[in-house]
Order: structure tokens, then C-alpha cells, then sequence
DNA sequence: AATGAATGAGAGTTCATTCAT
DNA sequence: TATGAATGAACTCTCATTCAT
């Protein structure tokens, strides 16, 4: 094995990693795991074939490393978001920021949602770590007492899958934003409910 | 030309064409699309390599059947379970009915969550289906005169959402029921919100 | 997995089979393990690359076919030519009839040899096998009482090699006969020594 | 150019050459030539890869000048043994030499053994210098009336051929010793032949 | 109508060697 | 001089699809 770990790597070393992540990024993005292909990859950033196998073991070792990059940086963001702001805002705030993240990060966002094929632990993974996230924010919330007190884990779920789903149904199909309406409508849900 | 259409099929002929969706069903949602196989297809439907070609023009055409069975079974089932019940429990009954479906129907759930990757226009095809039953079903609630009248299809992304995660969480990676304090706490969101 | 044991084979498949066997002796004899390669080998069967993966699942494993299929002939052949000749001419008939073998069966005698660095197991196996003949050879003389009576298996094996090195000296390296005269000489040292 | 002759390296250079040399012997005679790469030769002999081709052109070079020093250190390590020993003996003692020298340089009488594939012209160069330096003790032994007069060049292949087996079969594959038996075997048929 | 042998393009990966620093 | 990053040809193997029977 031929294969260096990051933190020994020089200076070029570093660069030519960071230009294959960004290579794989947009290929796994675009074409999804299973239709790139190591030639695309190294095509697409500019390199040896070989070189390929100098940084990353596999395929699916530069993939993992994507969503794990990924996670880290889309949690750090949401956190950063909802960390100065009131708490009743925090949610909508909260809902914002994922809609802003998602926006800027297109063909990181798909190649999370890819992990349902790709690798189904990774996936679980990736939804646990931001669940736990999100049930700490749950319970910084419950002290100002303005919320009722619910099951965090099942309402950092049903959250999480109200973000998840407009967000692809706006951005991700569409491209766009999320219209200011349909998130009005969905914090009023989250928020007071839906019945008269 | 070597494929018949379904309708021109003989009665055992049907049958075959019944054996090979049976076998990808089992083959797709335990390996995935890509992992899976023709040979592994016809070989769980105890049929020669080359008879697939006889029925389907393409493992992908095969898949595509399988997720359009599905999404009209699924659709059908939910329409039932919510027809006969008072409006009130509307809600409820219709993530009862998902999560039931999909507790009974793992392999063609897992089939349809892979279209993220397969066909990305199938998996839009899906969920527009779904949002689309979904917001039949909200116009109707809102004769009632019970609810908010809030954007119709904002709410059904939102509550797709919900509902998906949920059983994503408890169905799809544990194996179990969604627990009724889960579906507690998802419906006192929606319908009264989570503000005291 | 979508290879077949032999005994499945129809009548067309043994054919292939056999072909790939035929050009695998060929290629691994001239070029040797390692430099050969499986696009070769379908080549000269002139058969689809992909095809040989129907017959065996590896390089090695049609390798370990040809080593044992020879393994097998080569004992069979000795065993045959020594059977019914007089008891004091065993070994002379022996090594001849090993000579004759190899003459005829360059490569897959060049094929054997390989296994030094291919597969030292295979190598052991194969000169085990032709030294436990070779043991039960020297039984069937110990009854007619002209022999000394001295350790079998040390004497199998030094005998295997003064064969061995005759015949890769005159026939492996110059493609030609063993002489005469060598082989009188090796007689000559094995019944009676060399000292005066 | 970027490699210089042996003679033009410096004392430091000798020393990387010395130490290339060595971990080749070592990675050789451990994995075999075709399995052995580059890379872990210069692992380790704690030296960068690139270096390796300073001091030899190619990775069969370096395998030559192996097989050609341990050329040379066995003839003369036999030569030395058998000088001063009294003629009869001179046949034992030539392969205890032999049989203690592989005991002691298991690796580098591993790789000689590979080059029936690496390297079948070197094969013979190396039988053939052997055979050489028995017939010139042969012809020695001559002198002094005690043996039969044979055939120098078969006889020395018979004898090579009995010492290597003996050695293979005891040495390189079980790890010990040729055993006392079988070596008074071997020189008993070698001396007096199997013939009562 | 059904079979299953054959196809061949393309995948991921390795490694001897070169070359810029 | 020594380094080690980069190269790219070549390898083994897979599999959706075709085709002769």
C-alpha cells in the first residue's frame, strides 16, 4: 500500500487531494456513485489515473469522506445559524439555513442522499449525527419553557423530514428558493398546528 | 422485435411476467439496483437469462414497473384507510396506513427510496403522485371547515415529510413499529403545534 | 456467481472448455504465469474475454486445472510404461518413458515447473505425488529381492531429481532427446555407483 | 543518464546499493519476483522510491546481480569445502556444503529458484555454471583412480539433480535439516549403487 | 417460446518507471 | 543527490445484452 495519511501529506500532496474531492463532488453530484467512475473523477480534476489511488484507497473511500465532510460542515452552519437568535426564531432560523446550505452545496446535499443505495449505514449515520444535533437544540429550547415538552427524538425526526422535503422539493428539483409561503406555512404547522 | 407487449401475453406468459417482478422485487430491495443483477433476477424467478428479454426490454424498465406497482398500490391503500374515518383522525389514519404499508412492504419501499440514484425523474414522478393524493384529500378535510386554510401543497410536503422520516426511522432501519408515543408527539405537532 | 461444475456442461460448453484449456497450456508454456494474461488466452481460443469467466472463475484456477490434469497423465503414462517391463529394467523404463512424456508435453511440463513461484502448495503436491508413485514403484522391486533394501522416500526423491535434471538439460533447455549415453551414464551411477 | 556504475559510487552510495540489494533478497526470496514491487524494496530499505533508480535500471536488474552474487557465493563456498577433504569424502562433502549454504541463505536460494519463469536464460547460466564447477572436481576425482570413468557432464547433472531434491524436499520445504538417513541413502546409491 | 452460451465494453485497481523539485 | 508525486498502460474481472439453437 502506497497510501499516505492526511496528515503526512506536503503541500502539493494536500492540493492534489483537495482538487480530487472537489473533482468527485461534482461527478457523484452529477452522474451519482454508481455511474462515476475513477477515470471521470481524475478526468474531471485534471489527473493520472493512478494518482487517484495515491490519496484514496477506493471509491467508496472518497465518497464517505464526502458525507462525513459534508455532515460536519452543514451541522457547523445550522448551529452557527440558530445560535444568536431568539428562541422562539429558532426553528425557522434553524429551517433557513439548511434551505441556504442546501442551495450553496447542490452536489454535496445529492451525494448524501445518495448514501440510501451507496451505503445504507453511512445514510443512518449521517441522519443520527444531525438528529443528535437537533435534540440538543430541542433541549436548550425546553428551558425558556415557551415550548411544550414532547419526545425530542420523534419531533427531531418529523422536523427533520419537514426540512428535508421542502427543501427538495424546491431547491433540489427545482432549483430555486423556498417560497417565503411555503415556509410560513410549514412553522405555523410546526409551530401551532394546523387546526382551526 | 422479441417483446410482446403485456397485453398480448398468454396466461402463462403472465405468469412468467408475474415471477420476474416478484424475483426483482426481492433482488432490488435486499442488494439495490446496482448491485443487483439479471442473472441473480432470473435465477431467483427460475427462469433462463434469456427469457428476461422476452418480458422487459431492460433492467431498468423492469424497475420502472416496479416503482409505478408500487406507488398506485401504496396510493391505493392509504385512500382506503382514510375514506370511511371521521375527519379529525384523517391525519392519523393516514400515517397509520403508510407505516402499515410499509412494515408489509419493505422490499418495494427500499425500491422506491433508491430512485434518488436510479431515476431521478421517476422519484420526482413518485412524490408528486403521493403530494398530489395528498392534497385531494386536504381539500377535502377543508369542507369540514376544521382546519386552517393553509397552502395545500406546502402542507403536503410538509406532512410527507413527517410521515416519511418517522417510518424511515423506526420501520425501515430497525425493522419495528413506529412506537405510539412517536406518532403521539408527530400528531400533537401537527394538529396543535409545539408551542405551549 | 455464474460458472458451472464441469459435469453440467453441455456438449457445446466441454467444447469451450476445452479450447480455453488448450490455449491456457499454450500461453502459460511460452510466456509463463505472470506474463500471460487472460486476453491472451481467449485470443488464441479465439473466444470473448468475457467467456472465460464462465468456465473458470480465475487465472489461477484454470492454472491449478492444467497442473493437476498433467499431474494426473504424466503418473498414468510412467506408471503404464513401467508395468510390464522386467523388474531390473524399472527404472531405466521410468526414465524414459519420463523423458518421452516431457518431449511430448513441453509445455505443460514448463507449466509445472512454474509452480515454484506460483503456488509452492501446488509444487509440494505434485512432487509428492510422483515421489508416493515412484515409493510404491520401489516396494513392488523390493519383492524380487535384487535391491538393496534402503529408505524409500530418500531414494524416490534423489532418483525423481537425477530424472528431473536429465531431462531439463537435453530436453527442456534444448529441446532435443536425452542422449543415449547420459542415460547409461544415469544407470550406471543409480544400479551400480561410480566407484570402481 | 541518472545511474552510474558501480564503480563510480561513493561510500555512501555503496551503502544504499548494499542496502537495496538486501531488502530485495529479503522482499524476493519472501513474495517471490512477480508479487514483489518496487515500492516495498525501497520500504524497506527505509529509502525513497525514486532513489531505487539510481542504483539499479530496472527491477530485473536488481534481480540479476542477486542471482549472480549468490551464483558466486555457493560455487565458492562448495569449493572451499570439498578442497581440503580426502577424495572418497568429496562427494559427501560437497553436498553438505550445498545443504548447509540453502539452510542459510534460504531467501536467496529461493529467488534462483524462480527464475525458471523470471528469467529461463539466467535458469540455465546458473545450472550451467554449477555443472561447470562440478565436472572440474569430477575431473579431479578422476585423477586419482578411484572412480568409474563417466561422462563428466550427465554424471554432474545427475548429481545436481539428487542434491537439489534432497534439499527441496527436506530444507526449503519442511525448515530442518536433510536428514543423516537420507543423506547415507543418497550416497550409498551414488557410491555402490541399489543393487545387491 | 425458451434457452443459455457468447459477447465486449468498461469497471476498479496496480505498479514499474519518470520527472520536477 | 535524493526525494516522492505523478504517470498511464495493462491487468483481472463483471454484467447487460444478443443470438444461435
Amino acid at each position: 500500500m502506497t497510501l499516505k495519511p492526511e496528515s503526512e501529506l506536503t503541500k502539493k500532496g494536500l492540493h492534489t487531494r483537495r482538487k480530487l474531492l472537489k473533482a468527485a463532488e461534482k461527478v457523484f453530484g452529477t452522474k451519482g456513485y454508481f455511474e462515476a467512475s475513477i477515470v471521470e473523477i481524475t478526468q474531471e480534476a485534471k489527473i493520472a489515473q493512478g494518482t487517484f489511488y495515491k490519496y484514496f484507497p477506493s471509491k467508496k473511500a472518497i465518497y464517505d469522506e464526502l458525507v462525513q465532510q459534508m455532515s460536519r460542515e452543514l451541522r457547523l452552519f445550522i448551529k452557527q445559524a440558530i445560535e444568536n437568535s431568539p428562541h422562539a426564531d429558532v426553528h425557522r432560523r434553524g429551517f433557513e439555513a439548511f434551505f441556504e446550505w442546501i442551495k450553496e452545496n447542490r452536489n454535496l446535499y445529492s451525494i448524501v442522499l445518495q448514501a440510501v443505495i451507496v451505503d445504507n449505514d453511512l445514510y443512518q449515520w449521517y441522519y443520527d449525527k444531525l438528529a443528535k444535533g437537533y435534540i440538543k437544540a430541542l433541549q436548550a429550547a425546553d428551558q425558556t419553557g415557551e415550548f411544550k415538552s414532547l419526545n425530542h427524538e420523534a419531533l427531531a425526526y418529523s422536523l427533520l423530514g419537514v426540512g428535508q422535503f421542502l427543501g427538495m422539493r424546491w431547491i433540489y428539483w427545482e432549483g430555486e428558493e423556498v417560497p417565503q409561503e411555503a415556509l410560513d406555512v410549514a412553522m405555523e404547522m410546526v409551530l401551532h398546528g394546523i387546526l382551526k
